[in-house]
DNA sequence: ATCATAGTCGTCTCTCTGACGATAAGCACA
DNA sequence: TGTGCTTATCGTCAGAGAGACGACTATGAT
């Protein structure tokens, strides 16, 4: 009976529940690092976690991505829906949706359906711990993605496997995209660009044809002016991101 | 009071309804067209939208889709999840997760987050109509990706965004993978393939150097043996998709 | 037989990449 | 005040790949 009035009465049907989960990435010390929460409570109590929660009834899905974002970590989130050009120096962190996960038993308690969203942020100060995670870290995916779970101990539900797919998401997403910018504060040289590439790719790229490559992609990066040396050596020019969000040709991920 | 517990207790929640909605697409007449059916009950009672159902409360969101596509269809898909290679020559669909929608008002009776997944087809047969719909049809995209709405009505929903973000999607991948086999039937030729790039592009390519493209990129075609006359001219050699996936370097999209 | 149609092979040029040499301009020390 | 170390930036060269397009091949239609 349920089945025959499926199609037209969607009151009629046992409730789900949906939640936002957020792959948080930015780049540390040369290291693709993850934001995890410590689970306070069950199921999985004391298991690390990506940060999230549950969908308010009147708030939409990218609104629910970016509050949890804001409460876990205080950063302002821009999303970047579909097309639309990521405005150039960006204040906020990039956000978009990564995927949706609803295996009927991933959450012992009942149906969850999990629509996971992708951040990338600039390095951050050691996250503040909000909500109902009773610490946070960030944890180098390298780590978390290689043989060896965090603390010997996988993450909880299926949120190794949401993080795999974030990781991968990014890692080729910068392939053809100015995206890597959003790893960057709002002004960086092109050196700084370059490790983000290496450390999200983990290979090693020759500064000189990147600095060609990334130079003469028109609309990749304007010019601000300045110059810094806070990475020793000559001083090296800052740039700011910008317009174009398509690259093409795309960046060569070396030795597929 | 809900907030407080909201973190902990998801059988506290509203309920929301999780739905599937497809993206079918194919190619016919040298023209890509997504498969539309006519809604049969209010809301949008007449309207024509995407192919779609509520989720069960026991099957997975894949699992969904699938029994929704062989519904309306008898199309047998099988999912191609994460980096998993395609099989060669696979008999059924290609299905994967596009994106998730859960705007609190896309659906005027309750609140309802749909997640989308896209098919590509080969050709077929003009859809048969099945469970809410009272009629079914292919319609080529150009037309409702225009400024034209079918009939001059829009799609139900928000159908329309989801649609052009399906179609966005089948652009873009296949440059960098071999998914574009995935619209012709198990046997093909080089200008069978070469078509549907020049459908689903809506561009025309050059024979000889997509002949040469194509059949110097290591896995992306096998020869079957055969030869056809079925596209007039002299005869053809026949191929079937190769285990490969990913296209390096890319197949490129022509004056971008 | 001739033509129209499509498929397949080659050639040339241009652009972009990868490898790598060379120079520039700061800082840390002796 | 150099000397050395570091990073940034510019140049050069060879090879791969793409776009433009000529030439030839093998069918069916008239």
């Amino acid at each position: 009976m349920i089945v025959a009035m499926s199609r037209y009465d969607p009151s009629a049907f046992p409730p789900f529940a949906v939640t936002v989960d957020l792959v948080v990435l930015t780049v540390r010390d040369h290291a693709l690092c993850a934001l995890l929460v410590r689970r306070g409570e069950p199921p999985f109590q004391g298991y690390w976690a990506l940060p999230g929660g549950f969908v308010r009834p009147d708030e939409g899905l990218a609104e629910a991505a970016s509050r949890e974002l804001a409460e876990e970590t205080g950063l302002r989130a821009h999303s970047a829906p579909g097309h639309e050009a990521v405005g150039p120096g960006a204040a906020g962190a990039h956000l978009e949706q990564l995927a949706t996960y609803g295996h009927p038993q991933r959450d012992p308690r009942m149906r969850v359906v999990s629509v996971a969203y992708l951040v990338l942020a600039p390095d951050l100060p050691t996250p503040r711990a909000g909500g109902d995670a009773s610490s946070a870290r960030w944890a180098p995916v390298g780590e978390l993605l290689g043989q060896s779970p965090v603390d010997g101990v996988p993450l909880a539900f299926d949120h190794g496997l949401i993080l795999a797919d974030g990781v991968e998401r990014a890692r080729s997403k910068i392939e053809y995209s100015s995206l890597a910018t959003a790893f960057c504060p709002t002004e960086f040289t092109v050196g700084e660009l370059r490790r983000v590439y290496e450390a999200v790719w983990g290979v090693v790229l020759d500064p000189r044809n990147f600095h060609r490559k990334v130079t003469g992609t028109p609309g990749f990066l304007l010019p601000s002016g300045g110059t810094t040396t806070r990475q020793g050596g000559r001083p090296a020019q800052l740039f700011t991101a910008g317009g174009a969000s398509a690259l093409n040709p795309p960046m060569l991920r070396p030795e597929s």
